[in-house]
DNA sequence: ATGTGACCCTGGATGC
DNA sequence: TGCATCCAGGGTCACA
């Protein structure tokens, strides 16, 4: 579901709304999502100064101070802000109430997470191996080159490990491949200087103007006002097999990558 | 170490 | 208005 994209947008959206209050209440309704739901969170949070909303990767770190509220969201998840008194449906797993709204996680599949850190959030195991954030300007063609150096796996895949750059989900691999006209079958370390290069630039801006556009929303995606993202209907391959390349007409083909399905046209990506 | 594939879970689309 | 099958924005784990 949510790739880099979809979880700033999230972000950006609660940060206002949210960034300076305070938990008044706390519900649960699952024991747990990929990992056990943080026990006593109630009194953990209650009380507690929402200090800054910050994201690593898919992850997003609610700062209170006192400890961080890690939210993953998995394949389906979506973090809402609900009016108080506004009734749960089968999936919404977690409330967070701040006086008269509610956070609210609802994830369908519950691949996503919710944990509890104390201490730096980054040392996490979960952050700790984590690699470079694609809009930092550190990410670069050297970075990404040093990353994949000796790397014969292919280099779709491989954008979407998340050890090498964050954040780059099945749908911005594929759009950003095409972007940078970069076959996703050719191995990650033969891959030339000048054509990563490329491929950051094009990384970047497609994650840019999808954060723009409020995202890409396919089946579970809304914003935490609940509005529809718009990239999905600006995507040039992903989704798009048998249509014409928006560049050059040739029918675009799928394939099949460690489970995945990889979009592409034969001839604008070589 | 690196590279694969199975698996976690639910729901929607499709085909019979 | 059934049922079986396949597929889906992610990540972890076991195994070659």
């Amino acid at each position: 579901m949510p790739e880099l994209p979809e979880i700033e947008v999230t972000r950006l959206g609660l940060t206002p709304r949210l960034v300076g209050r305070n938990v008044d209440r706390v519900t649960a309704r699952v024991h747990a999502l990929r990992y056990p739901l943080p026990s006593a969170l109630a009194r953990k949070l209650g009380g507690q100064r929402l200090l800054a909303i910050r994201r690593r990767g898919k992850y997003l770190l609610f700062d209170f101070g006192t400890g961080h509220l890690l939210v993953h969201l998995g394949m389906s998840g979506s973090l809402r802000l609900v009016e108080k008194g506004q009734p749960a449906t089968k999936h919404d797993h977690l409330d967070i109430g701040f006086d008269n709204e509610v956070l609210r996680l609802r994830d369908p599949r519950r691949f996503g997470a919710a944990l509890w850190i104390e201490g730096d959030p980054m040392s996490h195991s979960l952050l700790a191996h984590l690699g470079a954030e694609p809009l930092e300007r550190r990410f670069d063609a050297a970075a990404l080159a040093r990353a994949l150096r000796d790397r014969r796996t292919a280099i779709k895949p491989a954008l979407m490990d998340a050890s090498i750059v964050v954040g780059v989900g099945n749908i911005y691999a594929s759009e950003s491949l095409h972007r940078a006209g970069i076959d996703p079958r050719l191995p990650a370390g033969r891959v030339t200087p000048a054509r990563l290069a490329k491929l950051v630039r094009a990384i970047k801006s497609t994650l840019r103007n999808a954060i723009r556009a409020g995202g890409s929303s396919l089946r579970d995606f809304v914003a935490c006002d609940g509005a529809l993202g718009d990239f999905q209907t600006r995507h040039r391959v992903y989704g798009r097999a048998g249509e014409p390349c928006r560049t050059c007409g040739t029918t675009i083909k799928m394939l099949r990558q460690g489970n995945r399905t990889t979009y592409y046209c034969p001839r604008c990506q070589r």
